[in-house]
DNA sequence: CTCGATCCCTGGACGC
DNA sequence: TGCGTCCAGGGATCGA
């Protein structure tokens, strides 16, 4: 399940791989998931790859149409989103790679695209849970604009401010897209382990001690997924179809009834915004009276002033 | 605002 | 061998 380490691994494959070849030709197969089939049909061939960027769970294409010599290369796609770009999302299943022209198609090949090398940049998703836009100018800079911070930019102050300012639960906004891009159930799990933050917690009530080891383990333990190339727990493959290492280190997802690596108390698993969530019992406490106000609960001391 | 439910989709695991 | 069933999950959407 691409993250935001294994799309950062693709991303960097394919930069070194594809960027500044040229794309020929596209053919399309199954088009369910992608925004604009025939605009991508219309608007690819003959565009050159600029670079490849990873932007949250996306992978993001800039592509360049033929120019006047002398005229300047066109700006990072995220600081200046006025240039093309081909926006692709790997989905739970999506691979984009290179291949050469007479290795065999996948069974779930659904975009090719001729490169003037010859070579073919093939998009296939057994499941299309993934996503794939052609986007430009305003279109694609309102696009960007949905998704929330970079979780390896976002300072301390905005992840708080982020966080705290909700009382849904932590789980479901580490994988908010519009809260942080790039997290998603294998990260989210493991940086809680890591911090030892129940997953079901409402992010209002956390402590600023508890956002500030809770930010620096989704860090740590992102840059470490990408230098490890990310986890490969089902199939996910790099552009070489090589599969990433960080699963060997995974201490909370997809380890219930096994020992915590800190306590050595039985793992956990439990659905939290819908998805299963993996989480030590001890090292992690449970919040004591989840999300609800008690209001009949008598206090003495002012009253609460309503919040807008 | 936040929630759960539902849908999309296929393959792999498992039971019989 | 071959079913049927369940589950995995990112994201959109809808109703509560």
């Amino acid at each position: 399940m691409p993250e935001l380490p294994e799309v950062e691994t693709v991303a960097r494959g394919l930069q070194i791989s594809v960027a500044g070849r040229r794309i020929v030709s596209v053919t399309l197969r199954k088009t369910d998931f992608m925004d604009d089939p025939d605009t991508i049909e219309r608007e690819v061939p003959g565009t050159q790859i600029a670079r490849v960027e990873r932007f949250g769970k996306f992978m993001l294409l800039q592509l360049v149409r033929d120019r006047a010599a002398g005229e300047p290369e066109a700006m990072s796609i995220t600081s200046e989103a006025s240039s093309p770009a081909l926006l692709v999302h790997l989905g739970m299943t999506g691979n984009l790679a290179p291949h050469f022209a007479e290795q065999p198609l996948d069974k779930h090949t659904h975009a090719t695209f001729v490169l003037d090398d010859g070579r073919e940049l093939r998009y296939t998703d057994a499941r299309r849970f993934g996503r794939m836009a052609y986007l430009a100018g305003e279109t694609l800079a309102a696009e960007l604009l949905r998704f929330g911070a970079d979780p390896l930019e976002v300072t301390a102050e905005e992840f708080a401010k982020r966080i705290e300012g909700s009382r849904a639960r932590i789980k479901a906004l580490l994988l908010d897209q519009t809260v942080l891009r790039g997290v998603g159930n294998i990260y989210a799990d493991e940086s809680l382990w890591s911090a030892g933050i129940h997953p079901a917690k409402s992010g209002a009530k956390l402590k600023r001690k508890e956002l500030a080891r809770l930010r620096q383990a989704l860090q740590k333990i992102l840059r470490t997924a990408i230098q490890m190339r990310g986890s490969s727990i089902s199939d996910f493959v790099d552009v070489a179809g090589q599969p990433g290492n960080y699963q060997q280190r995974h201490r909370a997802y997809g380890r219930e009834g096994k020992k915590c690596f800190r306590c050595g108390r039985a793992i956990k698993r439990i659905i939290v915004a819908g998805r299963s969530s993996y989480f030590c019992p001890a090292c992690q406490r449970a919040p004591h009276r989840e999300g609800r106000i008690r209001k009949s609960t008598k206090r003495k001391g002012r009253a609460r002033t309503s919040k807008r």
